[in-house]
DNA sequence: TATTGTTATACTCTATAACTATA
DNA sequence: TATAGTTATAGAGTATAACAATA
């Protein structure tokens, strides 16, 4: 316990556990305010779209992880209340091409303002220090985590497809 | 940009925004690895059974921010995998009692190893003092953010609830 | 024929409302 | 009657498999 001998990242995940749990809670928690509500794969559809406007059903579906009935499906209902157009595509008509609407638009811009706002209230009571340890570990963990180029990726590429 | 005049919460959720996303999509991976699969809602309703074994359905449903009807429904389905025991109260006969299996016991375990293997992995790769930056400042973040007594809670409570 | 999407069907998750059993 | 739980029904989310349309 003392001394450090190898790779002791499982010691520090133990010691981030639940508290890792508990900024996930805060995160998330902006989703179920806004409005309209949204579901979280409903959220992650419109992120895909916003990063990759006109982006196909079965790139969307693979960026989601899910099969293309599925977001064909997830499609459906974004339609039906106006968070995505579906317009055919020009160059083959069997695609089709997703875009963001004005609404869903607004509603990602409220979106981030809530979880900026729910995160900073937290913040705002955590001391300086505190607040630049959180922010230099997190930055770290995520340019790590990004690295692709990495020894020990877990095949399945774990961080980039869930983002 | 340079000064600051007041809560600069906000500025650094602003900072943290992405990579918290980041931080997420590696911790719940674990679950998905799970074997036999869990569902979010099953591993959540797991989790509040561990922490009060004997639970009965109405508890159960409060932890999760659910219905009754929706508790009974997940309880069904954990019953049915026998990742759940349903036993009568026996003060009460209306009520009945939940209760880990040694399946669900082996289970969570499993989890929480796997979870810290993949969080273990990314620390392995990071700096000794971003590792420990990401440990305080998230370790701190937890502290203030389960601090009822103070100012600005968000009227909901969202943290207890969701853990 | 190969590729893009949609539809039929089924199971999980969740909610509302009606119902049963016990206190 | 009040409370604990179940069941009927419905909609979202996801998967498999069968289908339609375009290349």
């Amino acid at each position: 316990m003392a001394e450090h001998h190898g790779p002791d990242g499982p010691q520090h995940a133990a010691a981030v556990d639940d508290a890792a749990a508990t900024l996930l809670a805060v995160w998330d928690s902006a989703r179920e305010q806004a409005v309209p509500r949204l579901s979280g794969p409903q959220l992650s559809a419109l992120l895909v779209v916003e990063r990759a406007e006109g982006i196909n059903l079965r790139g969307l579906a693979a960026e989601l992880r899910m099969i293309l009935s599925s977001a064909s499906r997830l499609c459906d209902r974004l339609v039906a209340s106006g968070l995505v157009d579906r317009e055919p595509g020009r160059a083959d008509r069997r695609e089709i091409a997703l875009y963001l609407t004005p609404s869903s638009r607004a509603l990602l811009d409220n979106l981030r303002s809530t979880r900026r706002e729910v995160l900073g209230e937290v913040f705002d009571r955590m001391s300086p220090a505190g607040r630049a340890a959180l922010v230099r570990g997190l930055n770290e963990f995520q340019q790590v985590a990004m690295d692709t180029s990495a020894p020990g990726q877990p095949a399945g590429g774990v961080v980039e497809d869930a983002l």
